[in-house]
DNA sequence: TCTGTATATGCATTAATAATGCATCTTATA
DNA sequence: TATAAGATGCATTATTAATGCATATACAGA
Protein backbone atom coordinates (compact mmCIF):
# COMPACT_ATOMS: atom_id res chain seq x y z
CA UNK A 1 0.00 0.00 0.00
CA UNK A 2 2.07 2.96 -0.92
CA UNK A 3 1.29 5.42 -4.37
CA UNK A 4 3.74 4.85 -7.23
CA UNK A 5 6.30 6.87 -7.83
CA UNK A 6 4.62 7.58 -10.99
CA UNK A 7 1.74 9.81 -8.82
CA UNK A 8 4.72 10.97 -7.11
CA UNK A 9 6.28 12.46 -9.99
CA UNK A 10 3.38 13.56 -11.16
CA UNK A 11 2.66 15.33 -8.01
CA UNK A 12 6.15 17.01 -7.67
CA UNK A 13 5.46 18.37 -11.42
CA UNK A 14 2.34 20.02 -10.33
CA UNK A 15 3.83 21.64 -7.18
CA UNK A 16 6.67 23.14 -9.68
CA UNK A 17 4.53 24.73 -11.97
CA UNK A 18 2.18 25.72 -8.57
CA UNK A 19 4.93 28.46 -7.45
CA UNK A 20 5.67 29.41 -10.98
CA UNK A 21 3.39 32.77 -12.22
CA UNK A 22 0.33 31.47 -13.77
CA UNK A 23 0.62 30.38 -17.22
CA UNK A 24 4.36 30.00 -17.18
CA UNK A 25 5.66 27.57 -19.33
CA UNK A 26 8.58 24.93 -17.95
CA UNK A 27 9.73 21.50 -19.98
CA UNK A 28 10.36 18.27 -19.41
CA UNK A 29 13.94 18.58 -19.08
CA UNK A 30 13.55 21.43 -16.18
CA UNK A 31 11.45 19.09 -14.05
CA UNK A 32 14.02 16.19 -14.45
CA UNK A 33 16.83 18.49 -13.82
CA UNK A 34 14.75 19.64 -10.60
CA UNK A 35 14.24 16.55 -8.93
CA UNK A 36 17.01 14.15 -10.44
CA UNK A 37 14.32 11.74 -11.96
CA UNK A 38 14.38 9.89 -15.25
CA UNK A 39 13.36 11.70 -18.06
CA UNK A 40 11.07 8.52 -19.55
CA UNK A 41 8.82 8.02 -16.96
CA UNK A 42 8.17 11.56 -16.11
CA UNK A 43 7.62 11.88 -20.21
CA UNK A 44 4.73 9.59 -19.97
CA UNK A 45 3.25 11.22 -16.35
CA UNK A 46 3.45 14.53 -18.21
CA UNK A 47 1.53 13.19 -20.94
CA UNK A 48 -1.15 11.59 -18.74
CA UNK A 49 -1.30 14.96 -16.76
CA UNK A 50 -1.98 16.55 -19.90
CA UNK A 51 -4.50 14.05 -21.31
CA UNK A 52 -6.38 14.71 -17.64
CA UNK A 53 -6.69 17.81 -18.13
CA UNK A 54 -4.18 19.09 -15.10
CA UNK A 55 -1.87 20.93 -17.28
CA UNK A 56 -1.67 22.62 -20.72
CA UNK A 57 0.83 20.53 -22.83
CA UNK A 58 2.50 22.33 -26.19
CA UNK A 59 5.05 20.39 -28.88
CA UNK A 60 7.70 21.93 -30.67
CA UNK A 61 10.46 24.61 -30.11
CA UNK A 62 9.53 26.96 -27.33
CA UNK A 63 6.96 24.24 -26.17
CA UNK A 64 6.23 22.53 -22.58
CA UNK A 65 3.70 22.95 -20.25
CA UNK A 66 1.83 25.07 -17.41
CA UNK A 67 -0.87 24.55 -15.08
CA UNK A 68 -4.47 24.40 -16.62
CA UNK A 69 -5.82 26.00 -13.91
CA UNK A 70 -4.68 27.88 -10.19
CA UNK A 71 -3.50 25.64 -7.45
CA UNK A 72 -6.16 26.15 -5.37
CA UNK A 73 -8.37 24.57 -8.14
CA UNK A 74 -6.50 21.52 -8.37
CA UNK A 75 -8.05 18.85 -6.23
CA UNK A 76 -5.63 16.64 -4.61
CA UNK A 77 -8.40 13.20 -5.04
CA UNK A 78 -9.06 14.16 -8.71
CA UNK A 79 -4.84 13.87 -9.33
CA UNK A 80 -4.06 10.96 -7.33
CA UNK A 81 -7.60 9.06 -8.26
CA UNK A 82 -6.31 9.59 -12.04
CA UNK A 83 -2.53 9.22 -11.79
CA UNK A 84 -2.77 5.86 -9.49
CA UNK A 85 -5.65 4.21 -11.37
CA UNK A 86 -9.11 3.82 -9.69
CA UNK A 87 -9.24 -0.18 -9.23
CA UNK A 88 -10.16 -2.04 -6.28
CA UNK A 89 -8.21 -1.79 -3.29
CA UNK A 90 -8.74 -6.05 -3.14
CA UNK A 91 -8.72 -8.70 -6.38
CA UNK A 92 -11.30 -10.87 -5.24
CA UNK A 93 -10.87 -12.83 -9.35
CA UNK A 94 -7.42 -13.92 -10.73
CA UNK A 95 -7.70 -16.28 -9.43
CA UNK A 96 -11.40 -16.27 -8.37
CA UNK A 97 -11.98 -16.14 -5.00
CA UNK A 98 -14.69 -18.76 -3.93
CA UNK A 99 -16.05 -16.94 -1.32
CA UNK A 100 -16.67 -13.52 -3.48
CA UNK A 101 -20.17 -13.80 -3.23
CA UNK A 102 -20.77 -14.53 0.45
CA UNK A 103 -17.93 -11.75 1.19
CA UNK A 104 -17.89 -8.20 2.62
CA UNK A 105 -14.58 -7.58 2.40
CA UNK A 106 -14.50 -5.86 -1.02
CA UNK A 107 -17.77 -4.18 -0.17
CA UNK A 108 -16.48 -2.76 2.85
CA UNK A 109 -12.48 -1.86 1.65
CA UNK A 110 -14.39 0.10 -1.43
CA UNK A 111 -15.90 2.31 1.26
CA UNK A 112 -13.13 2.69 2.87
CA UNK A 113 -10.96 3.42 -0.28
CA UNK A 114 -14.01 6.44 -0.70
CA UNK A 115 -13.27 7.66 2.30
CA UNK A 116 -10.03 8.30 1.79
CA UNK A 117 -10.64 10.00 -1.20
CA UNK A 118 -13.11 12.13 0.29
CA UNK A 119 -10.58 13.46 2.89
CA UNK A 120 -8.30 14.01 0.38
CA UNK A 121 -11.09 15.75 -1.96
CA UNK A 122 -10.77 18.58 1.09
CA UNK A 123 -7.26 19.49 -0.02
CA UNK A 124 -5.78 20.85 -3.28
CA UNK A 125 -2.72 21.16 -4.90
CA UNK A 126 -1.84 24.88 -3.30
CA UNK A 127 -2.27 22.74 0.30
CA UNK A 128 0.73 21.09 -0.27
CA UNK A 129 2.61 23.82 -1.49
CA UNK A 130 3.40 24.29 2.19
CA UNK A 131 6.32 26.91 2.15
CA UNK A 132 6.27 28.29 -1.16
CA UNK A 133 9.67 30.67 -0.48
CA UNK A 134 11.65 27.68 0.92
CA UNK A 135 10.06 25.35 -2.27
CA UNK A 136 11.74 28.09 -4.80
CA UNK A 137 15.26 28.64 -2.69
CA UNK A 138 15.47 24.44 -2.69
CA UNK A 139 14.75 24.99 -6.54
CA UNK A 140 16.83 27.63 -7.11
CA UNK A 141 20.02 26.49 -5.18
CA UNK A 142 19.35 22.98 -7.04
CA UNK A 143 19.76 24.69 -10.57
CA UNK A 144 22.78 26.17 -9.67
CA UNK B 1 -2.73 0.83 -4.09
CA UNK B 2 -4.36 -2.82 -2.88
CA UNK B 3 -4.01 -5.04 -0.52
CA UNK B 4 -1.09 -8.12 -0.55
CA UNK B 5 -2.52 -11.84 -1.10
CA UNK B 6 -0.46 -12.02 1.84
CA UNK B 7 -3.31 -9.60 3.88
CA UNK B 8 -5.89 -11.41 1.59
CA UNK B 9 -4.88 -15.15 2.59
CA UNK B 10 -5.09 -13.69 6.56
CA UNK B 11 -8.62 -12.36 6.33
CA UNK B 12 -10.26 -15.78 4.58
CA UNK B 13 -8.12 -17.64 7.52
CA UNK B 14 -10.38 -15.73 9.78
CA UNK B 15 -13.33 -15.48 7.79
CA UNK B 16 -13.00 -19.87 8.14
CA UNK B 17 -12.01 -19.63 11.41
CA UNK B 18 -15.08 -17.20 12.04
CA UNK B 19 -18.07 -19.66 10.85
CA UNK B 20 -16.65 -22.14 12.75
CA UNK B 21 -17.98 -23.03 16.04
CA UNK B 22 -15.53 -20.85 19.16
CA UNK B 23 -12.68 -22.59 19.90
CA UNK B 24 -12.75 -24.89 16.93
CA UNK B 25 -9.54 -25.80 15.52
CA UNK B 26 -8.35 -26.05 12.17
CA UNK B 27 -5.10 -26.90 10.57
CA UNK B 28 -2.84 -24.65 7.70
CA UNK B 29 -3.53 -27.44 5.09
CA UNK B 30 -7.78 -27.01 5.74
CA UNK B 31 -7.24 -23.55 4.62
CA UNK B 32 -4.85 -24.04 1.81
CA UNK B 33 -7.72 -26.82 0.49
CA UNK B 34 -10.61 -24.60 0.83
CA UNK B 35 -9.15 -21.46 -0.53
CA UNK B 36 -6.91 -23.72 -3.00
CA UNK B 37 -4.31 -21.04 -2.20
CA UNK B 38 -0.40 -22.20 -1.38
CA UNK B 39 0.58 -23.72 1.64
CA UNK B 40 4.05 -21.83 2.25
CA UNK B 41 3.03 -18.91 1.93
CA UNK B 42 -0.40 -18.87 4.17
CA UNK B 43 2.32 -21.12 6.37
CA UNK B 44 4.33 -17.09 7.19
CA UNK B 45 0.71 -15.64 7.26
CA UNK B 46 -0.95 -18.09 10.03
CA UNK B 47 2.01 -17.39 12.25
CA UNK B 48 1.61 -13.69 11.74
CA UNK B 49 -1.86 -13.78 13.29
CA UNK B 50 -0.36 -15.73 16.15
CA UNK B 51 1.90 -13.78 16.79
CA UNK B 52 -0.27 -10.58 16.46
CA UNK B 53 -2.81 -12.41 18.98
CA UNK B 54 -5.84 -12.51 16.51
CA UNK B 55 -5.27 -16.69 16.62
CA UNK B 56 -3.72 -19.01 18.99
CA UNK B 57 -1.72 -21.67 17.33
CA UNK B 58 -0.32 -24.96 18.76
CA UNK B 59 2.00 -26.89 17.49
CA UNK B 60 2.76 -31.07 17.17
CA UNK B 61 0.18 -33.81 16.72
CA UNK B 62 -3.75 -32.59 16.90
CA UNK B 63 -2.62 -29.01 17.05
CA UNK B 64 -3.91 -26.26 14.86
CA UNK B 65 -4.91 -22.73 15.27
CA UNK B 66 -8.31 -20.93 15.90
CA UNK B 67 -9.86 -17.47 17.09
CA UNK B 68 -8.44 -15.98 20.03
CA UNK B 69 -11.63 -14.02 20.04
CA UNK B 70 -15.48 -14.06 18.97
CA UNK B 71 -15.49 -12.28 15.21
CA UNK B 72 -17.19 -9.07 16.57
CA UNK B 73 -14.70 -8.37 18.87
CA UNK B 74 -11.44 -8.75 16.12
CA UNK B 75 -11.71 -5.26 14.30
CA UNK B 76 -10.89 -4.68 10.52
CA UNK B 77 -8.73 -1.84 10.95
CA UNK B 78 -6.43 -3.68 13.58
CA UNK B 79 -5.73 -6.82 11.34
CA UNK B 80 -5.39 -4.98 7.70
CA UNK B 81 -2.53 -2.75 9.65
CA UNK B 82 -0.60 -5.48 10.90
CA UNK B 83 -0.83 -7.60 7.86
CA UNK B 84 0.04 -5.03 5.46
CA UNK B 85 2.59 -3.60 7.43
CA UNK B 86 1.73 0.38 8.78
CA UNK B 87 4.40 2.43 6.62
CA UNK B 88 3.16 5.38 4.75
CA UNK B 89 1.46 5.52 1.62
CA UNK B 90 4.64 7.89 0.14
CA UNK B 91 8.05 7.93 0.15
CA UNK B 92 9.83 10.89 0.90
CA UNK B 93 13.49 9.38 1.14
CA UNK B 94 14.77 6.23 -0.70
CA UNK B 95 15.57 7.91 -2.92
CA UNK B 96 15.22 11.58 -0.98
CA UNK B 97 12.84 13.94 -2.44
CA UNK B 98 14.67 17.25 -2.15
CA UNK B 99 11.18 19.43 -1.36
CA UNK B 100 10.29 17.07 1.29
CA UNK B 101 10.44 19.50 4.37
CA UNK B 102 9.15 22.11 2.18
CA UNK B 103 6.20 19.99 1.30
CA UNK B 104 2.64 18.67 2.87
CA UNK B 105 2.26 16.09 0.88
CA UNK B 106 3.70 13.33 2.99
CA UNK B 107 1.39 15.29 6.47
CA UNK B 108 -1.79 14.71 4.19
CA UNK B 109 -1.60 11.00 2.78
CA UNK B 110 -0.92 10.30 6.54
CA UNK B 111 -4.10 11.93 7.82
CA UNK B 112 -5.86 10.26 4.50
CA UNK B 113 -4.53 6.77 6.11
CA UNK B 114 -6.17 7.69 9.26
CA UNK B 115 -9.05 8.61 7.60
CA UNK B 116 -9.06 4.76 6.08
CA UNK B 117 -8.87 2.62 8.73
CA UNK B 118 -10.79 5.04 10.99
CA UNK B 119 -13.54 3.74 8.57
CA UNK B 120 -12.64 0.54 9.15
CA UNK B 121 -12.86 0.51 12.72
CA UNK B 122 -16.56 0.52 12.67
CA UNK B 123 -16.17 -3.19 11.20
CA UNK B 124 -14.99 -6.48 11.88
CA UNK B 125 -14.86 -9.82 11.17
CA UNK B 126 -18.00 -10.32 11.80
CA UNK B 127 -18.93 -7.51 9.42
CA UNK B 128 -17.35 -9.24 6.38
CA UNK B 129 -18.87 -12.58 6.97
CA UNK B 130 -22.07 -11.73 5.04
CA UNK B 131 -24.06 -14.64 4.53
CA UNK B 132 -22.74 -17.15 7.25
CA UNK B 133 -24.92 -20.34 5.88
CA UNK B 134 -23.98 -19.37 2.42
CA UNK B 135 -20.26 -19.73 3.14
CA UNK B 136 -20.67 -23.14 5.08
CA UNK B 137 -22.26 -24.24 2.02
CA UNK B 138 -19.48 -23.31 -0.19
CA UNK B 139 -16.75 -24.48 2.05
CA UNK B 140 -18.69 -27.95 2.71
CA UNK B 141 -19.15 -28.41 -1.55
CA UNK B 142 -15.86 -27.24 -2.09
CA UNK B 143 -14.48 -30.02 0.48
CA UNK B 144 -16.36 -33.11 -1.27
C1' DT C 1 10.91 25.03 -46.31
C1' DC C 2 14.37 23.45 -43.48
C1' DT C 3 16.15 22.83 -38.90
C1' DG C 4 16.08 22.40 -34.25
C1' DT C 5 13.49 21.58 -30.13
C1' DA C 6 9.80 20.14 -27.77
C1' DT C 7 6.18 16.41 -26.53
C1' DA C 8 4.01 11.74 -28.03
C1' DT C 9 4.27 6.80 -28.48
C1' DG C 10 5.54 2.02 -28.46
C1' DC C 11 8.47 -1.54 -27.27
C1' DA C 12 12.40 -3.56 -24.72
C1' DT C 13 14.84 -4.06 -20.52
C1' DT C 14 15.82 -3.72 -15.63
C1' DA C 15 14.61 -3.31 -10.77
C1' DA C 16 11.82 -4.02 -6.89
C1' DT C 17 8.85 -6.61 -4.36
C1' DA C 18 5.49 -10.01 -3.60
C1' DA C 19 4.54 -14.75 -3.99
C1' DT C 20 5.90 -19.33 -4.01
C1' DG C 21 8.81 -23.45 -3.32
C1' DC C 22 11.87 -26.27 -0.63
C1' DA C 23 14.31 -27.98 3.28
C1' DT C 24 14.59 -28.46 7.93
C1' DC C 25 13.71 -27.38 12.78
C1' DT C 26 10.77 -27.46 16.81
C1' DT C 27 6.94 -28.90 19.51
C1' DA C 28 3.22 -31.74 21.11
C1' DT C 29 0.79 -36.04 21.76
C1' DA C 30 -0.77 -40.61 21.24
C1' DT D 1 9.40 -42.70 19.76
C1' DA D 2 6.85 -42.09 15.63
C1' DT D 3 3.91 -38.87 13.68
C1' DA D 4 1.70 -34.72 12.81
C1' DA D 5 1.37 -30.16 13.39
C1' DG D 6 3.32 -25.18 13.15
C1' DA D 7 8.04 -22.31 12.88
C1' DT D 8 11.89 -20.66 10.32
C1' DG D 9 15.22 -19.44 6.80
C1' DC D 10 16.74 -19.35 2.28
C1' DA D 11 16.12 -19.94 -2.76
C1' DT D 12 13.40 -19.23 -6.75
C1' DT D 13 9.71 -17.45 -9.60
C1' DA D 14 6.12 -14.14 -10.93
C1' DT D 15 4.31 -9.72 -11.18
C1' DT D 16 4.45 -5.09 -11.74
C1' DA D 17 6.61 -0.74 -11.64
C1' DA D 18 10.35 1.80 -13.33
C1' DT D 19 13.58 2.86 -16.67
C1' DG D 20 15.86 2.96 -21.23
C1' DC D 21 15.82 3.42 -26.14
C1' DA D 22 14.24 4.51 -30.65
C1' DT D 23 11.44 7.13 -33.35
C1' DA D 24 7.27 9.73 -34.65
C1' DT D 25 4.92 14.04 -34.54
C1' DA D 26 4.25 18.93 -33.94
C1' DC D 27 5.56 23.61 -33.70
C1' DA D 28 8.47 27.93 -34.24
C1' DG D 29 11.64 30.58 -36.20
C1' DA D 30 15.49 31.49 -39.43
Amino acid sequence: MQIKKYTDYGLRTLIYLGIRSPGSVVTINEICDAYDIPRNHLNKVIHQLGKEGFIRTKRGKNGGFSLAAPPHEIRLDHVIRRLEGDTPWVNCHSPTCTIEPACELQHILAEGKRAFYQFLSNYTLASIIGNKAQLERIFTTNTL
